[in-house]
DNA sequence: TTTGCAGTTTGTTGTTTCGCAACTCGCTGT
DNA sequence: ACAGCGAGTTGCGAAACAACAAACTGCAAA
């Protein structure tokens, strides 16, 4: 909350910040992500030219929910999680998005203003590439492979949420909570010496999986003593992957 | 299972069965979906005919998890539940879809063959126009706006099921069905003289709710006592819309 | 009509998981 | 060092819900 000023009105920073980086870097950005396949280093250049760089601080709001406004971002660094709040005040986690991911689609405002439907939060320092939407609809009409991207990644996000949609629809908490950890450490893992590490609090992944810190912080504490995770402040390494994708039904 | 056969080698009907209707409703047909929006008539007749139209008889499978194969299809008539089996044997409805609706979208098969991720069974007599999906990939590149058109579909689909995974994630049963029974008389209902009549068994509306046909059973007994729907055999006639829409998170 | 079957209702029992409270642990700022 | 705070742990009782059983209902085929 004390950083809706934040989202409001994010920082703007100075081109000098990007071009530090080279214009070839900022070109190259573009390239590595799954939005621009495709698309040659000039094409990204001249798409990169058109949008603006920003930075958020950790908790700060990328953008919120029920916000009107058109921004489509990739994320340069840092992890930004996408949250959606209940009328009764309940906040879940649909997505932990990480680098060169997009993020921000909308319909195409075809009558009046189009509203966010979640909130995307920096869950550290991110450094994000923005356009308004005006600008990149230009683009999408150019280059019709952007488009074709725009579905793969849409369908791909569908699919995966409907594999979790099944799961906490028929899988007790101690499974969904094994896939959530695959998808994290797949998703925005960092490496450490006794696996994988997921930057995420008990409560976090409560909202994630649809349940309350007390269940996850029990099951948690029984895999750190069977060696299977890492039970850290904040976060989990991921040790044994083969235990948690083979978890069994019933336990 | 006993209708598989029928799934891999469906009817294929003469075309003579499409042109009692005439070409000029053939195309029309394309034009009401909203896969082609924004496009011409003649567009949608050039589209319409280098597609081939099949009955699918109630519980035949028009695709099955797991399937390898690309058919893009348009349901013409009659309604097709698409259903998510987990490892475990347990399934769930993810969507139910209606009239000019597409289902079928997969991936574009960059590297070997995509597999369906979840069945599509046709509820009652069903009729679907049918593309191979390499044949309406012409179509994809050709007419950039069924690509956009895509988009939104996918857009859509993507936020109600966010919408519907924050539902099982944090309310209760009898809430997650009220909003259920909102929706689907909005895409699947029919009109009745009580109201909006859905087509779904205690067991079917369980299993798009996330839970069991006993709980339903109890909270439709209750629901029509009061005079909020009618509870009828392998159907829920929705007669108090304002009710269930403000349906309280507590109950 | 009878019979059979699938869908439904309802009662009872059992379990998962929630909700709360009390407590510990480790960090930060004064 | 100390207090204070936020994150995590653990125990206990309760609620929601699942699981099973048994009976009932309406429809359709024999």
């Amino acid at each position: 909350m004390e950083n809706l000023s934040a989202a409001a009105r994010p920082l703007r920073v100075p081109l000098a910040c990007i071009q530090d980086r080279g214009i070839g870097d900022r070109g190259s950005l573009l390239t590595g992500s799954s939005l621009f396949a495709g698309l040659s280093s000039s094409d990204c250049m001249r798409i990169a030219t058109s949008a603006s760089v920003r930075i958020f601080d950790r908790h700060d709001f990328l953008f919120m929910q029920g916000q009107t406004g058109h921004r489509l971002m990739l994320i340069q660094s840092g992890t930004v999680k996408l949250t959606q709040l209940s009328s009764g005040g309940e906040e879940v986690i649909l997505w932990m998005t990480g680098e060169r991911e997009p993020i921000g689609f909308m319909l195409d405002p075809v009558e009046g203003k189009c509203r966010y439907t979640c909130s995307a939060q920096a869950m550290e320092k991110v450094c994000a590439v923005v356009w308004e939407y005006e600008r990149f609809q230009v683009f999408l009409d150019q280059f019709p492979r952007i488009r074709a991207n725009m579905n793969s990644i849409l369908f791909a996000r569908l699919e995966e949420l409907q594999e979790r949609f099944r799961e906490i629809a028929t899988e007790r908490v101690a499974k969904r909570l094994a896939m959530a950890l695959l998808r994290l450490s797949r998703q925005v893992g960092r490496p450490h010496q006794a696996g994988i590490q997921v930057q995420l609090s008990r409560a976090e992944l409560a909202q994630l999986v649809g349940t309350t810190l007390f269940t996850i912080s029990r099951i948690l504490s029984k895999w750190d003593e069977e060696g299977i995770v890492l039970a850290r402040r904040e976060a989990v390494v991921v040790c044994n992957t083969a235990f948690l994708e083979n978890h069994p039904d019933a336990d």
